[in-house]
DNA sequence: CTTGACCTTCCCATCGTTGGAAGCCCCATC
DNA sequence: GATGGGGCTTCCAACGATGGGAAGGTCAAG
């Protein structure tokens, strides 16, 4: 079994498996007299492993610890759960953070008009400047300053 | 106001100011004689904008367009509108597929004892071996091959 | 023997941010 | 005037996981 062999029977692409075997992830493969990578049916377990395992987001160093858990007989459940526990937690964070972002400006979104007048509470938003209420038209909020009116690639210095 | 002044200002690192120049997201600032890096409060103002467009997960590239949107006095809200809706829907795609991993973490873990045995719903998982119910103790499952009892470190083949 | 598919290694890019090293500048203190 | 310390400069590298590509060797079928 070469390398494209193997990628097509776990899923894994052949660049991937070279970098997971490059940072000891998989163990090194076996090698033909001319240099090719010999892979097995267990190798290719190995790797539907980690592709699994990446699919529910857990990181290469996590899924190092749960390979090396997977071929340890002597494990205990407790160690599996506690390494997926540790990723939920990891995740949750991540959820709520997205979440608080995306609510954020879900608001704003919400305040936004959408039309062809310049006002918008997202910008608002972004800029520190308060929303007044009542007002209309030009003037509703502040700019980055009085004079700039520019794009910000211009340069207020020479070059 | 040199570079640290500004970062103190904005909250922005002088690293990362100094970042956001060299790829133009924000204007070269202007120097001094003897070349350090001179900031007004329009420029703080700028940073201040960033970062809090950061916080809200805003990518640099959109980050640009609201910018240069902010310093358009013309500008619509729709387009600003645009620009946050194609984020939001970044957002909630990013969320779904992190609650898809958290949900069927969360079913796995439910039901792992997590105790000393080495049976593990988890494992089963992400080796792809259905588990068997009815079952108990070793030879519960299915092992990555009958011989591999060992972490993958191990090299079947000489070094 | 030629062709084409495959393999090898090596480097680069992503995205945003942080870290460090080497060297210059400015200000205060002795 | 010398010295010290903190700030500034640029350049280089790293993170995590993956993809892309170039340059060259290998294998099997025609």
């Amino acid at each position: 079994m070469n390398i494209g062999d193997a990628a097509r029977a776990s899923g894994v692409s052949a660049k991937l498996i070279r970098y997971y075997e490059s940072i000891g992830l998989i163990p090194e493969a076996g090698r033909t007299a001319s240099g090719y990578r010999v892979y097995t049916a267990t190798d290719v377990n190995l790797l539907r492993f980690v592709k699994r395992a990446r699919s529910l987001g857990f990181s290469i160093e996590r899924i190092q610890v749960l390979a090396s858990l997977w071929l340890d007989r002597d494990r205990s459940s407790a160690e599996v759960k506690r390494i997926a526990q540790e990723h939920v937690a990891d995740l949750d964070a991540k959820i709520a953070e997205l979440r608080s972002m995306r609510d954020a400006l879900g608001e704003l979104m919400r305040t936004c008009h959408g039309d062809g007048r310049p006002d918008c509470p997202i910008l608002h938003d972004l800029a520190g400047t308060p929303q007044k209420l009542g007002g209309d038209g030009a003037g509703w909020y502040a700019e980055p300053d009085a004079t700039a009116a520019h794009p910000p690639e211009h340069r207020r210095h020479g070059p």
